[in-house]
DNA sequence: CCCATTAAGTCTTGAAATAAGACTGAGTCA
DNA sequence: TGACTCAGTCTTATTTCAAGACTTAATGGG
Protein backbone atom coordinates (compact mmCIF):
# COMPACT_ATOMS: atom_id res chain seq x y z
CA UNK A 1 0.00 0.00 0.00
CA UNK A 2 1.33 3.67 -0.58
CA UNK A 3 0.81 6.06 1.87
CA UNK A 4 -1.09 8.79 -0.48
CA UNK A 5 -3.58 6.38 -0.74
CA UNK A 6 -4.20 6.59 3.23
CA UNK A 7 -7.17 8.93 2.84
CA UNK A 8 -9.37 6.60 0.93
CA UNK A 9 -9.15 3.53 3.78
CA UNK A 10 -12.20 2.84 5.39
CA UNK A 11 -10.38 3.09 8.70
CA UNK A 12 -10.52 6.69 11.04
CA UNK A 13 -6.97 6.42 12.20
CA UNK A 14 -5.61 6.16 8.69
CA UNK A 15 -7.54 8.54 7.30
CA UNK A 16 -6.34 10.88 10.60
CA UNK A 17 -3.38 9.87 9.29
CA UNK A 18 -3.74 11.33 6.17
CA UNK A 19 -4.71 14.76 7.58
CA UNK A 20 -1.98 15.03 10.23
CA UNK A 21 0.65 11.84 10.23
CA UNK A 22 3.06 13.31 7.35
CA UNK A 23 6.47 13.89 8.62
CA UNK A 24 6.82 17.62 10.19
CA UNK A 25 2.47 18.09 10.21
CA UNK A 26 2.42 17.89 13.70
CA UNK A 27 5.44 19.87 14.82
CA UNK A 28 3.89 22.64 12.83
CA UNK A 29 0.68 22.27 14.48
CA UNK A 30 2.81 22.70 17.86
CA UNK A 31 3.84 25.48 16.28
CA UNK A 32 0.74 26.94 15.66
CA UNK A 33 -0.69 26.21 19.02
CA UNK A 34 2.21 28.57 20.27
CA UNK A 35 0.47 30.93 18.32
CA UNK A 36 3.21 30.49 15.67
CA UNK A 37 1.56 31.98 12.51
CA UNK A 38 4.02 33.01 9.33
CA UNK A 39 5.56 31.16 6.78
CA UNK A 40 9.37 32.18 7.85
CA UNK A 41 8.53 32.21 11.76
CA UNK A 42 7.43 28.66 11.08
CA UNK A 43 10.21 27.75 8.77
CA UNK A 44 13.03 28.94 11.44
CA UNK A 45 11.54 27.52 14.41
CA UNK A 46 11.70 23.67 12.75
CA UNK A 47 14.52 24.45 10.49
CA UNK A 48 12.29 22.39 7.64
CA UNK A 49 13.05 22.28 3.90
CA UNK A 50 10.59 25.38 2.55
CA UNK A 51 9.45 22.98 0.27
CA UNK A 52 8.24 20.58 2.80
CA UNK A 53 6.74 23.07 4.53
CA UNK A 54 5.14 24.72 1.86
CA UNK A 55 3.03 21.25 1.35
CA UNK A 56 2.36 20.55 5.02
CA UNK A 57 0.80 24.35 5.18
CA UNK A 58 -1.34 23.62 1.83
CA UNK A 59 -2.54 19.96 3.06
CA UNK A 60 -2.71 21.19 6.33
CA UNK A 61 -5.66 24.18 4.67
CA UNK A 62 -7.30 22.28 2.31
CA UNK A 63 -8.10 19.63 5.11
CA UNK A 64 -9.53 22.57 7.10
CA UNK A 65 -7.26 22.19 9.50
CA UNK A 66 -5.73 25.58 9.01
CA UNK A 67 -7.11 28.74 7.58
CA UNK A 68 -4.74 31.20 4.94
CA UNK A 69 -5.64 34.40 5.85
CA UNK A 70 -4.33 38.01 4.08
CA UNK A 71 -2.91 40.02 6.86
CA UNK A 72 -1.61 42.75 4.00
CA UNK A 73 -2.12 43.34 0.40
CA UNK A 74 0.90 44.91 -1.54
CA UNK A 75 2.66 42.59 -1.52
CA UNK A 76 0.25 39.47 -0.73
CA UNK A 77 1.16 38.23 2.29
CA UNK A 78 -0.57 35.71 4.38
CA UNK A 79 -0.70 33.90 7.97
CA UNK A 80 -2.00 30.58 9.19
CA UNK A 81 -4.57 30.11 11.58
CA UNK A 82 -6.25 27.26 13.31
CA UNK A 83 -9.43 26.74 12.58
CA UNK A 84 -11.68 24.79 15.52
CA UNK A 85 -11.12 21.74 13.87
CA UNK A 86 -7.49 22.52 14.27
CA UNK A 87 -8.08 23.11 17.51
CA UNK A 88 -9.70 20.09 18.26
CA UNK A 89 -6.36 18.52 17.99
CA UNK A 90 -4.54 20.64 21.12
CA UNK A 91 -6.27 18.29 24.19
CA UNK A 92 -4.77 15.46 22.15
CA UNK A 93 -1.35 16.93 21.57
CA UNK A 94 -0.84 17.92 25.32
CA UNK A 95 -2.12 13.64 25.93
CA UNK A 96 0.97 12.64 23.77
CA UNK A 97 3.23 15.03 24.92
CA UNK A 98 2.32 13.52 29.11
CA UNK A 99 2.60 10.36 27.17
CA UNK A 100 6.18 11.01 26.70
CA UNK A 101 7.21 13.08 30.01
CA UNK A 102 6.13 10.31 31.91
CA UNK A 103 8.14 8.00 30.13
CA UNK A 104 11.25 9.55 29.27
CA UNK A 105 11.32 12.59 32.00
CA UNK A 106 14.00 14.46 31.29
CA UNK A 107 16.38 15.49 34.44
CA UNK A 108 14.68 18.92 35.21
CA UNK A 109 11.40 17.85 34.03
CA UNK A 110 9.02 18.49 31.17
CA UNK A 111 10.27 21.45 29.11
CA UNK A 112 7.09 22.64 28.53
CA UNK A 113 3.85 22.60 30.66
CA UNK A 114 0.06 23.42 29.71
CA UNK A 115 -2.46 25.44 32.32
CA UNK A 116 -5.75 24.91 31.64
CA UNK A 117 -6.89 28.96 31.98
CA UNK A 118 -10.26 27.60 33.19
CA UNK A 119 -9.21 26.36 36.47
CA UNK A 120 -5.40 27.88 36.66
CA UNK A 121 -4.00 24.81 37.66
CA UNK A 122 -0.79 22.96 35.05
CA UNK A 123 -2.51 19.93 34.11
CA UNK A 124 -2.27 16.94 32.46
CA UNK A 125 -4.51 15.45 30.19
CA UNK A 126 -6.38 12.79 31.27
CA UNK A 127 -8.76 10.75 28.52
CA UNK A 128 -12.21 9.92 30.03
CA UNK A 129 -14.86 7.98 29.41
CA UNK A 130 -17.65 9.98 27.14
CA UNK A 131 -20.03 7.63 28.84
CA UNK A 132 -19.51 6.94 32.82
CA UNK A 133 -16.76 9.89 33.12
CA UNK A 134 -13.86 7.65 34.51
CA UNK A 135 -10.44 7.66 33.60
CA UNK A 136 -9.91 5.18 30.46
CA UNK A 137 -7.96 2.41 31.44
CA UNK A 138 -5.86 0.94 28.50
CA UNK A 139 -6.81 -2.40 29.02
CA UNK A 140 -10.57 -2.01 29.57
CA UNK A 141 -10.68 -0.46 25.59
CA UNK A 142 -12.42 -3.19 23.73
CA UNK A 143 -12.14 -2.16 19.62
CA UNK A 144 -15.25 -3.79 18.01
CA UNK A 145 -17.16 -2.94 14.68
CA UNK A 146 -19.36 -0.33 14.25
CA UNK A 147 -22.34 0.82 11.89
CA UNK A 148 -20.36 2.07 9.29
CA UNK A 149 -17.80 -1.09 8.63
CA UNK A 150 -17.42 -2.78 5.39
CA UNK A 151 -15.78 -6.44 6.15
CA UNK A 152 -13.22 -6.83 9.24
CA UNK A 153 -10.45 -4.49 8.72
CA UNK A 154 -11.26 -1.26 10.43
CA UNK A 155 -10.31 1.29 13.22
CA UNK B 1 16.91 19.64 10.39
CA UNK B 2 16.81 16.05 9.69
CA UNK B 3 13.96 13.87 10.76
CA UNK B 4 16.22 11.51 12.14
CA UNK B 5 17.53 13.40 14.90
CA UNK B 6 14.26 14.45 15.89
CA UNK B 7 14.64 12.18 19.24
CA UNK B 8 17.43 14.53 20.48
CA UNK B 9 15.11 17.60 20.30
CA UNK B 10 14.63 18.75 23.78
CA UNK B 11 10.34 19.38 23.00
CA UNK B 12 8.48 16.64 24.13
CA UNK B 13 6.19 16.72 21.62
CA UNK B 14 9.62 15.69 18.86
CA UNK B 15 10.41 13.15 21.17
CA UNK B 16 7.16 11.73 21.04
CA UNK B 17 7.53 11.41 17.04
CA UNK B 18 10.54 10.28 17.31
CA UNK B 19 9.15 7.07 18.72
CA UNK B 20 5.87 6.60 17.04
CA UNK B 21 5.90 9.66 14.35
CA UNK B 22 7.22 7.76 11.65
CA UNK B 23 4.95 6.57 8.24
CA UNK B 24 2.92 3.44 9.49
CA UNK B 25 4.06 3.34 13.05
CA UNK B 26 0.52 3.92 14.49
CA UNK B 27 -0.97 1.77 11.99
CA UNK B 28 1.13 -1.03 13.27
CA UNK B 29 0.11 -0.16 16.41
CA UNK B 30 -3.55 -0.10 15.71
CA UNK B 31 -3.16 -3.45 14.65
CA UNK B 32 -1.42 -4.38 17.90
CA UNK B 33 -4.76 -2.65 19.49
CA UNK B 34 -6.78 -5.53 17.71
CA UNK B 35 -4.59 -8.20 19.17
CA UNK B 36 -2.46 -8.38 15.93
CA UNK B 37 1.07 -9.76 16.84
CA UNK B 38 2.85 -11.53 14.25
CA UNK B 39 4.90 -10.10 11.43
CA UNK B 40 2.71 -11.74 8.45
CA UNK B 41 -0.41 -10.76 9.67
CA UNK B 42 0.73 -6.89 10.14
CA UNK B 43 1.73 -7.52 6.74
CA UNK B 44 -1.38 -8.62 5.39
CA UNK B 45 -3.80 -6.35 7.07
CA UNK B 46 -1.38 -3.11 6.44
CA UNK B 47 0.06 -3.97 2.90
CA UNK B 48 3.08 -2.19 3.32
CA UNK B 49 6.74 -3.36 2.39
CA UNK B 50 8.40 -5.91 4.38
CA UNK B 51 11.02 -3.97 4.69
CA UNK B 52 9.58 -1.38 6.37
CA UNK B 53 7.60 -3.36 8.49
CA UNK B 54 10.26 -4.64 9.67
CA UNK B 55 12.36 -1.80 10.90
CA UNK B 56 8.97 -0.13 12.52
CA UNK B 57 8.94 -2.96 14.85
CA UNK B 58 12.58 -3.26 15.27
CA UNK B 59 11.95 0.43 16.47
CA UNK B 60 9.37 0.34 18.77
CA UNK B 61 10.96 -3.05 20.49
CA UNK B 62 13.99 -0.93 20.99
CA UNK B 63 11.80 2.10 22.81
CA UNK B 64 9.71 -0.24 24.50
CA UNK B 65 6.46 0.06 22.96
CA UNK B 66 6.28 -3.47 22.23
CA UNK B 67 7.96 -6.70 23.43
CA UNK B 68 9.25 -9.36 20.83
CA UNK B 69 8.09 -12.95 22.70
CA UNK B 70 9.19 -16.13 21.52
CA UNK B 71 6.26 -18.05 21.02
CA UNK B 72 8.23 -21.46 19.67
CA UNK B 73 11.71 -22.73 19.52
CA UNK B 74 11.95 -24.55 16.26
CA UNK B 75 12.03 -22.86 14.32
CA UNK B 76 12.52 -19.55 16.21
CA UNK B 77 9.71 -17.56 15.88
CA UNK B 78 8.24 -14.54 17.49
CA UNK B 79 5.22 -12.44 17.87
CA UNK B 80 4.93 -8.91 19.12
CA UNK B 81 2.91 -7.59 22.43
CA UNK B 82 2.41 -4.79 23.59
CA UNK B 83 4.07 -2.91 26.83
CA UNK B 84 2.11 -0.61 29.45
CA UNK B 85 3.84 2.04 27.46
CA UNK B 86 2.25 0.87 24.45
CA UNK B 87 -0.85 0.12 26.10
CA UNK B 88 -0.50 4.36 27.47
CA UNK B 89 -1.04 5.11 23.84
CA UNK B 90 -4.40 3.42 23.17
CA UNK B 91 -6.82 6.49 24.45
CA UNK B 92 -4.31 8.78 22.28
CA UNK B 93 -5.75 6.84 19.56
CA UNK B 94 -9.17 6.52 20.08
CA UNK B 95 -9.16 10.09 21.00
CA UNK B 96 -7.45 11.16 17.26
CA UNK B 97 -10.30 8.32 15.85
CA UNK B 98 -13.17 10.34 17.53
CA UNK B 99 -11.55 13.58 15.97
CA UNK B 100 -11.34 12.40 12.62
CA UNK B 101 -15.17 10.80 12.97
CA UNK B 102 -16.57 14.13 14.41
CA UNK B 103 -15.35 16.02 11.35
CA UNK B 104 -15.39 13.17 8.98
CA UNK B 105 -18.35 11.36 9.58
CA UNK B 106 -18.88 8.30 6.74
CA UNK B 107 -22.62 8.26 5.82
CA UNK B 108 -23.12 4.89 7.66
CA UNK B 109 -20.99 6.17 10.88
CA UNK B 110 -17.74 5.20 12.14
CA UNK B 111 -16.42 1.85 11.36
CA UNK B 112 -14.82 1.27 14.61
CA UNK B 113 -16.31 1.89 17.97
CA UNK B 114 -14.77 1.57 21.24
CA UNK B 115 -16.66 0.08 24.10
CA UNK B 116 -15.21 0.96 28.14
CA UNK B 117 -15.49 -2.34 29.80
CA UNK B 118 -15.94 -1.06 32.46
CA UNK B 119 -18.94 0.64 32.32
CA UNK B 120 -20.12 -1.45 29.41
CA UNK B 121 -20.63 1.00 27.19
CA UNK B 122 -19.13 2.79 23.80
CA UNK B 123 -17.30 5.64 24.42
CA UNK B 124 -15.40 8.65 23.00
CA UNK B 125 -12.22 9.56 24.31
CA UNK B 126 -12.71 12.96 26.64
CA UNK B 127 -9.99 15.33 27.51
CA UNK B 128 -10.24 16.57 31.17
CA UNK B 129 -8.09 18.17 33.14
CA UNK B 130 -5.80 16.21 35.75
CA UNK B 131 -6.55 19.35 38.06
CA UNK B 132 -10.07 20.30 38.03
CA UNK B 133 -11.87 17.30 35.89
CA UNK B 134 -13.72 19.31 33.68
CA UNK B 135 -13.76 18.72 29.88
CA UNK B 136 -10.83 20.62 28.10
CA UNK B 137 -11.88 23.22 25.98
CA UNK B 138 -9.22 23.64 23.31
CA UNK B 139 -9.07 27.83 23.53
CA UNK B 140 -8.29 27.33 27.58
CA UNK B 141 -4.94 25.88 26.80
CA UNK B 142 -1.96 27.74 27.40
CA UNK B 143 1.20 26.58 26.64
CA UNK B 144 4.04 28.03 29.03
CA UNK B 145 7.84 27.02 29.58
CA UNK B 146 8.30 24.22 32.39
CA UNK B 147 11.17 23.12 34.61
CA UNK B 148 13.30 21.51 31.60
CA UNK B 149 12.92 24.45 29.36
CA UNK B 150 16.09 25.07 28.14
CA UNK B 151 15.95 28.49 25.73
CA UNK B 152 12.86 29.07 24.39
CA UNK B 153 11.78 26.54 21.84
CA UNK B 154 9.70 23.81 23.54
CA UNK B 155 6.61 21.49 23.65
C1' DC C 1 18.20 56.60 -7.37
C1' DC C 2 20.63 52.59 -5.32
C1' DC C 3 21.11 49.21 -2.02
C1' DA C 4 19.70 46.35 1.79
C1' DT C 5 16.01 43.99 3.93
C1' DT C 6 11.58 41.41 4.56
C1' DA C 7 8.33 37.83 3.37
C1' DA C 8 6.52 33.97 1.05
C1' DG C 9 7.36 31.12 -1.60
C1' DT C 10 9.78 28.22 -5.91
C1' DC C 11 13.68 25.47 -7.81
C1' DT C 12 17.67 22.45 -7.89
C1' DT C 13 20.48 18.72 -6.46
C1' DG C 14 22.10 14.91 -4.00
C1' DA C 15 20.82 11.85 -0.22
C1' DA C 16 17.46 8.96 2.11
C1' DA C 17 13.17 6.39 2.55
C1' DT C 18 9.51 3.72 0.58
C1' DA C 19 6.82 0.21 -2.53
C1' DA C 20 6.52 -4.10 -4.47
C1' DG C 21 7.76 -8.32 -4.67
C1' DA C 22 11.32 -12.04 -5.23
C1' DC C 23 14.17 -14.81 -2.41
C1' DT C 24 16.00 -17.43 1.91
C1' DG C 25 16.21 -20.75 5.64
C1' DA C 26 14.39 -23.75 9.14
C1' DG C 27 10.88 -26.66 10.05
C1' DT C 28 6.14 -28.97 9.49
C1' DC C 29 2.66 -31.68 7.16
C1' DA C 30 0.83 -35.31 3.93
C1' DT D 1 9.60 -35.83 -1.65
C1' DG D 2 7.22 -31.66 -2.42
C1' DA D 3 4.14 -28.06 -0.86
C1' DC D 4 3.54 -24.90 2.70
C1' DT D 5 4.36 -21.65 6.89
C1' DC D 6 6.66 -17.85 8.99
C1' DA D 7 9.87 -14.22 9.76
C1' DG D 8 12.60 -12.02 7.81
C1' DT D 9 16.32 -10.15 4.01
C1' DC D 10 17.42 -8.23 -0.61
C1' DT D 11 16.79 -5.75 -4.93
C1' DT D 12 15.21 -2.22 -7.86
C1' DA D 13 12.59 1.66 -9.26
C1' DT D 14 10.15 5.46 -7.50
C1' DT D 15 9.22 9.13 -4.11
C1' DT D 16 10.24 12.09 -0.70
C1' DC D 17 13.35 14.90 1.93
C1' DA D 18 17.33 18.17 3.22
C1' DA D 19 19.76 22.14 2.32
C1' DG D 20 20.16 26.12 0.44
C1' DA D 21 20.20 29.25 -3.69
C1' DC D 22 17.04 31.99 -6.23
C1' DT D 23 12.64 34.97 -7.25
C1' DT D 24 9.29 38.56 -6.82
C1' DA D 25 7.26 42.56 -4.86
C1' DA D 26 7.48 46.05 -1.79
C1' DT D 27 9.59 49.08 1.99
C1' DG D 28 13.13 52.08 4.22
C1' DG D 29 17.39 54.69 4.33
C1' DG D 30 21.15 57.51 2.43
Amino acid sequence: MRWRDLGDEECSLARALAVVGDRWTLLVLREAFLRVRRFDDFQARLGIARRVLTERLKHLVEHGVLRKVAYQDAPPRFEYRLTDKGLGLHPLLVGLVNWVDAHYAGKNGPPLLHRHVTCGHDFRSVMTCSECGEAIDPRAIAPHAGPGARKKKAS
